[in-house]
DNA sequence: TAATGAACTGAAAACGTTTACGTGTGGAGG
DNA sequence: CCTCCACACGTAAACGTTTTCAGTTCATTA
């Protein structure tokens, strides 16, 4: 037995009153006498009424849609943040309307183009890659724009929430060279991604200060590929350090090294990014920064719901503090 | 510069049409002369006219939404197949709505509430569980549902799409009998997932043909809660092979087994499910059932364009065919 | 008791489309 | 040359709400 749509008229019908107040009960209760508001509100509950979702966001011109552009839902940076914008646009009253990322077959337009014309209330961006059209884009948008997870060229020219990847790669290499590791290697992913651009910033400053060589090892982010490569490097160039860019780059680089018969921590240490479930997979168990992903999305939420009040934002750019947590694969 | 939005107004009057062609020449092409066509399809270029989704919903009773109803998005099992249904919900043109899962502080009902008031034209149920209320509620819904990757207790009753999980466990387990292992544990989540029933039935049964005792081991699914359990139970039980019902879990097994002297694949063969990245970065690489869940996605998206044109469903029940990948865990 | 205004409610316009229906045009068939 | 019909297009009603504005009620105050 389906369940015909039933809409305000009936309400107002069976209650006795008109659809004007039916609409006030729901959206401004506190303007309607007690008395009439218990009434249609046991009408509401009898007939199961909810408004219709479309029909209010023509009225009223707002959507209580919000649209997130986001590349792979399978990477763990954006699964866990997509939780996090789930729970809070849920609190919120705003669903989500999900926007994928321009693949092979998708260009960077059509995107934008998609999302104007769903009139969301609000965009979260967290593709990893923003171009110089995207900001084009962005800056002819009627509604405000949180990027999340991406740093910007030019800082400040849009809202961000981010974690300081620079810094923390500093703060590990610094470690490790304050251990005495001399063989410093960056694992890095061939495709470039502005974190991980970040994440080789900070190494490479701190190589810098304490007058090291760096060894970057440059190649997909896939396993299957990786540990041939990574194989290949590592019997040609002795190391005593690893840092990889993501958690599963840092394992597949830790194995090869125990399976080329050295040992970990003691001959080289490993440190990954992220801190994912493959991060306390591994054995030894990795050492790795913590990024709050989930936090990240609440955080990015938080800051677009705000804008989309249009009350004023405290911060321009929010970075989420990181963690380093040491594991059985860096010494302490 | 913020662009405010153009109608199909300022497109007929720039174009000197009514308002009624315009959307012709957007729904029906065909049925406007070439001349007009092209006429009106340079003013809409010129003007960048992106029809208003909101009100054209309202209009045609028809929203272009599908609901996707997910529990976490974190799970390799979801993300995925998430990424398959946006493919090809992009293709069809149909925009993805997102519908949180109860969690704690949300109830069942809530779900389903939303989803009617947002007017989606179908809904894919990811969720891991389908409770008889959940149930009850979908036979009122007027729009066509699908079940992904669930096993429901009244076959038939809806739609779906899932892989044999039962025959998959079965097979695997015929395997490990096949070459010897007579001691072989089940890691099973404390949960009560369906799917992972499944999987013990089909254990069960190779094991009952082969007169052998189950043993099976309840955990939770976190790795770090994981390993004192899964370390304090085979201390006293001697197992010489090991199922998991998620790669993570098998591979927190593996890692136990070798921490605790024994040799995998020799004196302990082990098995996964699902081949996530986790499988590839274990050492040795972690045997496992592949699900296809990228596939699974497309498939239920398909499934659900399908029902919402109202068109005959070849199947109803649709078994998306899986693989055994045989790695260094177990002996080929 | 009348005047005042606050609190509440209803009528109707608006939101931007789709679509049923009606009208006008031009060409084919008789 | 007239009739008829297909085709192209326009008019206006719907879709289900929100919201402005005006009207009603009722208690309060002078």
């Amino acid at each position: 037995m389906k369940k015909s749509k039933v809409t305000i008229y009936e309400v107002a019908g069976k209650a006795n009153v008109s659809l004007a107040t039916v609409s006030r009960v729901l959206n401004y209760p506190e303007k309607v006498k007690t008395a009439t508001r218990d009434r249609v509100m046991s009408v509401i509950n009898e007939l199961g009424y909810r408004p219709n979702a479309i029909a209010r966001g023509l009225a009223s011109r707002k959507s209580t849609f919000i649209g997130i552009v986001v590349p792979d839902f399978s990477r763990a940076s954006v699964a866990e943040a997509v939780n996090g914008i789930a729970l809070l646009a849920n609190q919120y009253g705003y669903q989500i309307l999900v926007f994928p990322a321009e693949g092979e077959d998708r260009s960077s337009k059509d995107v934008w183009a998609d999302v104007v014309a769903s009139q969301v209330d609000g965009v979260l961006y967290l593709n990893d890659l923003v171009t110089d059209k995207d900001v084009e884009y962005m800056k002819t948008m009627s509604v405000p724009i949180v990027i999340v997870n991406v740093l910007l060229e030019e800082e400040n020219s849009m809202p961000t929430v981010n974690i300081d990847y620079e810094r923390a790669a500093y703060e590990i290499t610094k470690k490790l060279i304050a251990r005495g590791r001399k063989q410093i290697m960056l694992a890095q992913t061939r495709r470039q991604y502005s974190m991980n651009n970040a994440k080789e910033m900070g190494y490479l400053r701190a190589l810098k200060e304490a007058g090291l060589n760096p060894i970057i090892l440059r190649t997909s982010g896939k396993p299957h590929v990786n540990y041939p490569v990574v194989t290949d490097f590592l019997r040609k160039t002795k190391v005593d350090a690893i840092i990889g860019v993501r958690d599963s780059i840092a394992v597949a680089c830790l194995n090869v090294v125990i399976e080329l018969g050295q040992s970990v921590p003691n001959e080289v240490e490993v440190y990954g990014f992220q801190n994912t479930r493959t991060a306390l997979l591994s054995r030894p168990q990795l050492s790795t920064i913590d990024v709050p992903t989930f936090e990240i999305g609440k955080q990015s939420m938080e800051m677009l719901s705000i804008l989309m009040n249009e009350e004023p934002l405290e911060q321009h750019a929010v970075i989420v503090p990181y963690g380093i947590v040491e594991r059985g694969s860096t010494k302490q």
